[in-house]
DNA sequence: TTATTAAAAACGACCGGTCGTATTTTTAAA
DNA sequence: TTTAAAAATACGACCGGTCGTTTTTAATAA
């Protein structure tokens, strides 16, 4: 493996485990010793791929919302006609993989945004973008839905897109404390076959 | 003062500086020292008042929540025979609160939730019993808004409240890093002006 | 005196970050 | 193409400081 590429891998897997470790611990909670053990970089090389632990939890957080974005953007591509039918179908996907978890995870953005939102500006403007980026997917996703006649056209796509992320958002926090994937698949119900229906 | 209530004010004290600290820097972002120097009580008698930082935080959830429920509680008594107006004008109070503090603070409950939620027991454990106790509350008070007519009968008093509160909790997120009481004002207008109405 | 509580001092572990130095890679001149 | 200078990266020891907790001492009460 040239050196170059080895960079860019030791660089993947520092945030891979960024996600992970954030996600199980929070930012506080999490050393730089841990995250460098688990990929077996060394401390001091650290400052070589990131400025600061606050820059590399932008960088976290814009690494851990780019397989969402993929996924819908994916679904939403290969459904034709039926938009709405690949947005129940994306969450049914994340609600699987809760469950494979063990309701561990939840869901990054939520979490930092609680606990770092208020106090890091690099960290809230990474959140700030990556949830724009998602938010204004979706939100395209549920316009489609709404021109094939499957959604509500008295509400406007970007309304929706926020309650459906920010219900999502709430019941993750549940689902975690609850151990439960109930309120997971309530909220998409809720909305997803109820309140965003014609 | 006397001793024994003097300790009872300090210990107060210790819960309220509590709430205060870990809603701005999280639960690992915030040092025990911060919150006994904001008390005045020296570091060494804080295990006369709690036998540990986590037992702390499990205590300082339960004294967060308690003005909540005895503000929603004391609207419902009142109400009368508008349950639903009563709910509506308890959010509404809580949003001039939130744009008063130009939405720093949001909820104690979901930044916890996210941060601790899946690590410590104690706090896990704390967290169920806050927001179960908050939750059947306002699924009572959506029960008697349903016996007057004014929600939707479709749907249970429970699922209501449970969509309630985790969109609540996922706007008052939103509302931290982007500075604006929109997203839950939109929450509660969709909701309680919409979704719930028969 | 003895028993109980408050508080000071001390504990080891760990924090994010910096340091000098060794090695490698890139650049540019010859 | 070879070589020399310069820039970038790798790396572990180490920085001052803070973490949550424990032990020890001082003060108070019985």
């Amino acid at each position: 493996m040239s050196k170059l590429s080895k960079k860019e891998f030791n660089r993947e897997g520092l945030l891979n485990q960024g996600v992970v470790f954030f996600m199980n611990q929070g930012y506080h909670g999490t050393g730089l010793q841990e995250i460098l053990d688990a990929v077996n970089v060394p401390k001091g090389s650290f400052y070589n791929y990131f400025n600061s632990k606050e820059e590399f939890g932008a960088a976290v957080i814009q690494h851990y919302i780019e397989p969402f974005i993929a996924r819908l953007s994916a679904h939403l591509q290969q459904s034709g006609s039926d938009a709405l039918g690949a947005i129940r179908r994306y969450f049914a996907e994340l609600i699987v993989e809760l469950e494979e978890n063990q309701f561990k995870g939840g869901c990054l953005l939520g979490s930092l945004m609680g606990e770092i939102g208020s106090t890091s500006d690099v960290c809230q403007q990474s959140l700030q973008s990556a949830i724009a980026r998602y938010r204004d997917l979706l939100q395209s996703g549920l316009a489609q839905a709404q021109q094939q006649g499957s959604v509500r056209t008295d509400k406007t796509p970007e309304e929706m897109a926020d309650l459906l992320i920010n219900a999502w958002q709430g019941a993750l926090l549940r689902m975690q404390i609850e151990k439960s994937s109930a309120p997971v698949k309530q909220c998409c119900h809720d909305l997803l076959d109820d309140f965003f229906i014609p």
